[in-house]
DNA sequence: TTTTAAAATGACAAATATGTCAGTAATAAA
DNA sequence: TTTATTACTGACATATTTGTCATTTTAAAA
């Protein structure tokens, strides 16, 4: 049995998320309000690591910038 | 702008996300319940799709079936 | 058909995300 | 340094997930 931590939000893994999306951002020039204004989804607090996002709106954010879910997760790669 | 529908549930996404639970818990011959009790995570209300987990529960649940989140979505691609 | 194991459903409290605004800090341009 | 733009933080109500059990339904085995 492996010493699985449940949904305890895993810190790490949202700070790449965080910075992934960040990327996206900047490579499309979108302002957080732009981003906003177009899907409603309040995308400072995701970037900042502090959300620990559903994958609806994983899902809604990598249509927003056309790439798939498999492609977002392509370079994240935790351990633990 | 795109009709991005927020972070509303994609139900057609989380019907995808709970199937491939199902295959990859089949695939391993782990019930329910093993399940839960290794990981806390109660997977039946995902595998019926009726909820939109979290990143952090999904990569928990990855982390489990030694799969990476890039190759969990690998067969999951979403248009609307 | 009865028993047994697994899956699905339901309930409930606590924690957390989401939707929405407003306000502050940081950065860049004039 | 002032102005303008963008990023970040905070707050709050509402909705939803999560953790945890218990119960019902389904399916398989005896």
């Amino acid at each position: 049995m492996l010493p699985i931590m449940g949904q305890i939000r895993n810190d790490k893994l949202l700070k790449l998320i965080a910075l992934k999306i960040k990327e996206l951002r900047a490579e499309n020039e979108i302002s957080q309000e732009d981003f906003y204004n177009d899907t409603n989804i309040h995308i400072a607090r995701i970037e900042t690591g502090k959300i620990n996002i559903s994958v609806s709106t994983l899902h809604s954010i990598c249509r927003y910038f056309n790439i798939s879910l498999s492609d977002f997760f392509m370079d994240i790669n935790i351990v633990s």
